[in-house]
DNA sequence: TTTTTGTGTAAGAAATCCTGACACACGTTG
DNA sequence: CAACGTGTGTCAGGATTTCTTACACAAAAA
């Protein structure tokens, strides 16, 4: 609650994500010029992230390298903003899935998402930078 | 163990702890100066400050607020860093303290020091900053 | 009163970051 | 195959942020 506050605190500048996520600058401008991720700005422009926004480009990484493209990834991500604030039933989440996986990922995705991992929401699901804060 | 690697990681810039400390880049490069905090550099030779060193900053002001000189400061905060490293014995601590009270407090902050609290460890522990993360 | 402390402020230089713009490999589409 | 779309690298010019050094000054200490 409170906690929410303080991982949307804005914070660090992009070179620390740089360091932080392994992402280059060109590929954070690129996620946030389509809208992947909003870090602040100061006041002279300069980009300013959070911990949810430093989580949120991990994430967005490792949906990368599992071979999905941003549109794919904005979709997962909008799923999870949404299970975030509102509580869903058990067919609201099927259904939500149901809207990814039909009508994008089985289609441009092909085969290549499902090998290994089901894309299990635990390997997806929040809070990677946990593992160097806390 | 892990948790003080993290919390030592250099990530802030001085923009970031002016606003998180409302202390101004004049006292905090004074401070350093003086040895009070030691943030790391970048290549460039900007400083970047850990979650440790913003906490020692957020308790370095409140000492200050109690009319503490630095040299005063100076010695409370290497006897906690003592503390942190060391395991002490009964006698160790009542040594330490006899150390700073003695030789350094009664002489140079009179009787300012003890009004109100009397320097109890609670108010000067570390953990600040964790009123605004976890 | 003279000195020391702690902080404000200003200047010039250097580092970091910003927004385009162009390039390009690769995969997709017509 | 040719044309297009996607995601990223890189460079340039300009703006912002930070650095160090120096001077000033009020308040406290000597």
């Amino acid at each position: 609650m409170n906690d929410e506050y303080r991982r949307s605190m804005p914070l660090f500048p992009i070179s620390i994500v740089i360091s932080l996520t392994d992402l280059s600058a060109r590929q954070i401008r690129y996620y946030e010029q389509h809208e992947l991720v909003k870090p602040a700005r100061t006041e002279g422009n300069r980009r300013l992230f959070s911990f949810n926004d430093v989580d949120r480009l991990l994430e967005i990484k490792s949906l990368i390298e599992k071979g999905i493209n941003l549109a794919g990834i904005k979709q997962v991500l909008s799923m999870q903003d949404e299970e975030e604030t509102q509580e869903h039933s058990e067919e609201d989440i099927q259904e939500a899935q149901k809207d990814l996986s039909e009508k994008e990922l089985r289609k441009m995705l092909k085969n290549e998402l499902f090998q290994g991992n089901r894309m299990g929401k635990s390997s997806l699901r929040q809070g990677e930078l946990s593992r160097f804060f806390h």
